[in-house]
DNA sequence: TGCAAATGTGAGGATTACTCATGTTCGAAA
DNA sequence: TTTCGAACATGAGTAATCCTCACATTTGCA
């Protein structure tokens, strides 16, 4: 954890840290740049986040926050790092010591639990992985979309088990809807031969939920 | 579709159309202005897409371009808007007739083929669903995370299931993971009440695929 | 033909991420 | 203690880019 949070992003690229602190005056202002910049997305998100904002906050110059940070990715993804490394510890803890089936299905039920938390606890986390970072009325629109999508799967649903309740069968078909989504971005960004095996695990697992066994 | 492609978004907020097209002319141009936005997405993703790159390809000028898309997500969404219809038809034709479990089954399965050839023929859909918009070297350090987290649950599946192919049970880690922080995301944007029935959801059928029914 | 509305223009305003020339403080070697 | 190079700090200025607006032109129509 020595001066390793100043990794930052640059054209696409990682580029390297521009100068890592080593003196103790320069860490404590480092810490008040990330305490300001993370005060500033948790209060408007880290798209409407200004650097000189972070900067007049910390109580430093502009200069010198680009001393540490070479832009401003890198602030967001330096706080990034720490919540990462936080999930990290608490994921195996939960999945580390698991030797049975029924040791799984408590110790995933516990995580999931306990991510959520995470989720619905952290602003800033919040924002840095789903936030306005894409755009949040693009995000809405999306989700109606999504919605709109998802209904003709709630209707078929519907049909196929009228003894069911409607609105579970709405959150089901939004949920798989939702999911196949993902699946497919995550499906473009691995590369078409992975993707291809998670399409298939997606619609086999979605299928199950489906149509049963 | 008449002139109903002007809607953007301003502040967060979805902002009224600037104006409709409700010459010919004018239609042509609108038109002209589309197909440059979607030639530059496709070849640079639409953050690097720039406002004046796209009125000079289109042959208009600037003044022009603003005179009718509010501002960049307008444009942006006019294009999405385009091929969220066309899958909308699509899911639509795909499960519009379905009576049964099996017709499910086949429809379903059908409709994520070509959903998933969809996103990989389209490189402008791909970028405003999941592309460049969101940070590309954002989205690397997140995939990378993702994997990392899978990984645990990747030594748990082992450890149960020792004669099942290894990368098969990856590629299941990896997509249970992913759906996760995916689904917590939806969580989010949908409220607390039916984010935790999305959740609580998740963790069944996760469970399922992990541990059996 | 005349005129109001629709359309078209592009220089320039406004914002904001980021740079750089210059000054200051620190740590340690002499 | 002095000295000196490296680390640290500064903030006015640069560059890029979204978007506006005052004004010119074209179109449809009475």
């Amino acid at each position: 954890m020595e001066g390793s949070s100043v990794a930052g992003s640059q054209d696409g690229q990682i580029a390297s840290p521009r100068r890592a602190p080593s003196q103790q005056r320069s860490r404590e202002r480092v810490e008040r740049m990330l305490a300001a910049a993370s005060a500033l997305i948790a209060e408007q998100g880290s798209d409407a986040m200004r650097m000189g904002e972070v900067a007049e906050r910390a109580g430093v110059s502009i200069g010198s926050l680009y001393q540490f940070f070479p832009d401003k990715r890198a602030i967001i993804w330096a706080l990034a790092e720490r919540y990462t490394a936080e999930s990290q510890a608490c994921i195996a803890a939960a999945l580390g010591e698991v030797s049975d089936a029924e040791g799984l299905r408590r110790a995933f039920s516990e995580l999931v639990d306990i991510y959520y938390g995470l989720f619905l606890a952290e602003p800033v986390m919040r924002d840095i992985w789903s936030g306005t970072q894409a755009d949040k009325a693009l995000r809405e629109l999306e989700l109606a979309d999504s919605r709109a999508n998802a209904e003709f799967l709630t209707a078929v649903l519907k049909q196929l088990r009228p003894a069911a309740d409607p609105a579970a069968l709405e959150t089901t078909a939004l949920l798989i809807w939702q999911m196949g989504e993902a699946t497919m971005r995550l499906a473009i960004s691995v590369g078409r031969k992975e993707g291809d095996d998670l399409v298939a695990a997606y619609k086999r697992m979605a299928l199950r939920e489906l149509v049963g066994e």
